[in-house]
DNA sequence: TTAAATATTTAGCCGTGTCTAAAAATTTAT
DNA sequence: ATAAATTTTTAGACACGGCTAAATATTTAA
């Protein structure tokens, strides 16, 4: 199998493919905080392994074989995930570091009697999608919060930027998965909004509301 | 934190240091099927970090620090198997390996929300008892097979070795945790020995009758 | 008590995955 | 169309954790 730094490495190709079309070698190592030259080291040995295609100086791409790795590992992290959560009783914040490490544990079967005790989840904590065994994955059709027009009602799906200080943001604000909202108002100097949600009515700046995706 | 090789020689250190007092290089290396060449390396870095004591020559020795790491790793494992098999199906001779695995993972928190999931279980799938948070180990007082006399009656406590191969030869057998068992006859010439199991009496060679632990 | 056998360590090598510094290619600005 | 800035790769180093072969220490047997 893939080493744990490869199989993290495929996981932020996958990511990065997500927002580009092809990847950057720089993007890869900021988003890993590593250097340039690491990162160039490292996509060579992933071209060699066929998990990307490769050309010098022009960026990488993930394989069909790269892609279904990289579902794999997001599989694995966000059954993990839901289980600390649903099971284990941590807190959508907490969730995030100790899925990384169990994400690269190797047993099949463990993951498939996991996802049957779970009882076949579709979605983690944060409301992303699991790719299911065969790498299908269920495109959700949210829209980010700040797409929504003047008066839009929606529901909130999934919280797109997963780190610790942006869940308890949320949190805070009584944001979580399913809370109802109503657009009252859009800013259109800063782009920010105003919702209502739990009938009261807060602002978010655009920044935040682009990370939080809705069910209309 | 140590990384998952040390974590794996603290283990057999300890698992060695249970037979003999001190532990020599080959035996470390045998069971870890690697060269002793590799193994003194390692234990100069072990002694470095004060895991081990250790000599040249005169072979290694855990410290208290080394003991405490050994039985939180040996915890993790232990519920982690426990978790295998109570909740996720698994049989007794397939979870070792994953747990091999889960064993390194790296958070107190995982562990005591592990551990209040799973009730604090006292003992494994094996029958092996699990470290408490704090590194208290119960010993408790069971008896080898081999070592019961004639007609002594008991229950299965425990299988020592714990390989797959063993574990499926006990479940050909019909023995498992808490099967009530009486010995009925000792062979002298060759130390095996005849029980009585579920009502039908089964011939154990002393090989196998010393794997099988036992609650008088 | 010496010699042979065995156990252990040391020396030197290798693959992996990281780094820094320098070179080369590409992109951007003038 | 150059030159400057930026990005990317290469070269060379290092820590880690393995290995083989050779040296050395210890144990066992004559
Ligand atoms: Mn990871
Ligand atoms: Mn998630
Ligand atoms: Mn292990
Ligand atoms: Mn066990």
């Amino acid at each position: 199998m893939a080493s744990q730094s490869k199989e993290d490495y495929i996981k932020v190709l996958y990511k990065l493919e997500q927002e580009n079309k092809v990847v950057s070698t720089n993007d890869i190592a900021s988003f890993l905080k590593m250097k340039a030259s690491s990162v160039s080291d490292m996509l060579k040995k992933l071209a060699m392994e066929e998990y990307i295609d490769y050309t010098k100086y022009k960026g990488a791409k993930l394989t069909k074989k790269g892609v279904s790795k990289a579902l794999s590992i997001i599989r694995k992290h966000r059954l993990w995930e839901t289980f600390l959560v649903n099971h284990l009783k941590f807190k959508w914040d907490q969730v995030h570091d100790i899925a990384e490490q169990l994400e690269h544990i190797d047993s099949d079967q463990l993951i498939d009697k996991l996802d049957h005790f779970l009882n076949y989840p579709k979605s983690d904590p944060h409301g992303d999608p699991i790719p299911g065994k065969n790498g299908e994955i269920i495109n959700l059709g949210h829209t980010p919060l700040n797409e929504l027009n003047l008066m839009d009602n929606g529901s909130i799906a999934a919280i797109k930027k997963g780190t610790p200080s942006f869940l308890q943001y949320m949190d805070k604000l009584g944001i979580e998965l399913g809370t109802k909202i109503k657009v009252i108002d859009k800013i259109e100097f800063d782009k920010s909004l105003e919702i209502k949600i739990h009938n009261k009515s807060i602002h978010l700046s655009q920044e935040v509301a682009q990370n939080i995706l809705i069910k209309i």
